[in-house]
DNA sequence: ATAATTGCTACCTTTAGTCGGTTGTAAAAA
DNA sequence: TTTTTACAACCGACTAAAGGTAGCAATTAT
């Protein structure tokens, strides 16, 4: 298992925890400091995110990076 | 505390558990297969690393996503 | 219905990442 | 000693892809 790339994982955490805490993706860019459209971006692993702006989400949701990140990773 | 950047505390991460495997920059370019050059950008934080290439690092020393990361990130 | 949210397309700017080479250093080995 | 080897920093120059924005269509509530 665990064939899905990393990226649509990522994407998958994040909106799950977003959803978790009732954010729309506007809100949270607010949060993060990064555009709306960019969260659906990353939340459909259409990009290729970078380190600095997992950071920038992270904090914005209020988790560590590694709670972003498959268990098995 | 916990003032340097995580892209700083990051290549810090990846050149201390690479020295510890006795790797030159260049074997673990081979191994992670990314450039040469690449590797020693990483460590000296003059790239903000992708998440895919972050998987591939790990990937290639052998060691879990999160163990690349800082504790308290 | 309509209001809020998200997806999609297109676009532009910036930077991640590649490539081939040179330079400096330190250690070994001749 | 000098020479060779191994390594990492540094150097442009280049290509591919990420960052970032806007407008509108589609979806999903309410």
């Amino acid at each position: 298992m665990s064939k899905k790339s990393i990226s649509i994982k990522f994407g998958e955490k994040v909106r799950e925890i977003r959803n978790s805490q009732n954010l729309s993706q506007e809100q949270l860019a607010h949060l993060a400091d990064v555009h709306r459209t960019y969260i659906g971006m990353v939340e459909r692993a259409e990009k290729n995110i970078t380190l600095v702006n997992i950071e920038k989400i992270a904090n914005a949701l209020n988790v560590k990076i590694k709670d972003l990140l498959d268990d098995n990773l």
